[in-house]
DNA sequence: ACTATACATAGATTATCGTCTATGTAATGG
DNA sequence: CCATTACATAGACGATAATCTATGTATAGT
């Protein structure tokens, strides 16, 4: 398994200012000022923190005017459950492998 | 909705050698010097990542003799999924309020 | 007792991250 | 055309994180 993408989404997520971003889009669009006003931050941070989430595939943005909508990636919500699923389920995927140690201790 | 130990187990989990050691042990046991063998890094490394998902509750740990036994935390498997899903479900814990602007425009 | 093994702790170093200010750009309105 | 609004970019800075070496501690075997 790759958890290259996975880790991305991890990472953007593993910040409470950015999960935050995520709730608030949970359900539905909104433009960047109106994120904006849950924050105590600049906006220019906001615009970073919004980047990080666009470049792990969590939210696309669409230009309507001056405004900038963000949403959440459908795929995203998708793939980070089936990844998560993934990752905690004992099945053929798992890395685990017995050590040597344990292999003679079962013998 | 707290997030905040959700925030740790993502800052826990956003790290791809971490993440390797979860999907480690999530079919079993292993102890430090069996996880280790799957990695580059040093020892000291090691234990400062065990140390990481130990205090973010994904992973508790047993001494045994010589050794320190891992394994994944079951309350952690359950919480985790369970907060992603509230997250990313657009129900009633969502944070997200509409804005005045676009109050004024639904009216 | 001595040695080896398994692991933890301390401290330093380098890289990454979150945030800021300053500034740029593009769209809108008078 | 000029001002305003919405947002992005550049660069700097302080905090945090990942890693290392050196060392400590505890257990087991001889």
């Amino acid at each position: 398994m790759d958890y290259q993408n996975y880790v991305q989404m991890l990472k953007a997520m593993a910040d409470p200012n950015r999960l935050k971003i995520i709730d608030l889009l949970s359900c539905g669009s909104l433009c960047a000022c109106d994120i904006l006003q849950h924050f105590d931050f600049s906006q220019p941070t906001l615009s970073h923190h919004m980047k990080v989430l666009q470049n792990a595939g969590i939210v696309f943005a669409v230009k309507d005017g001056k405004w900038q909508h963000y949403s959440l990636q459908k795929r995203f919500v998708q793939e980070f459950k089936q990844n998560t699923d993934q990752l905690l389920a004992a099945d053929e995927h798992c890395l685990c492998q017995r050590s040597d140690r344990e292999k003679d201790v079962a013998n």
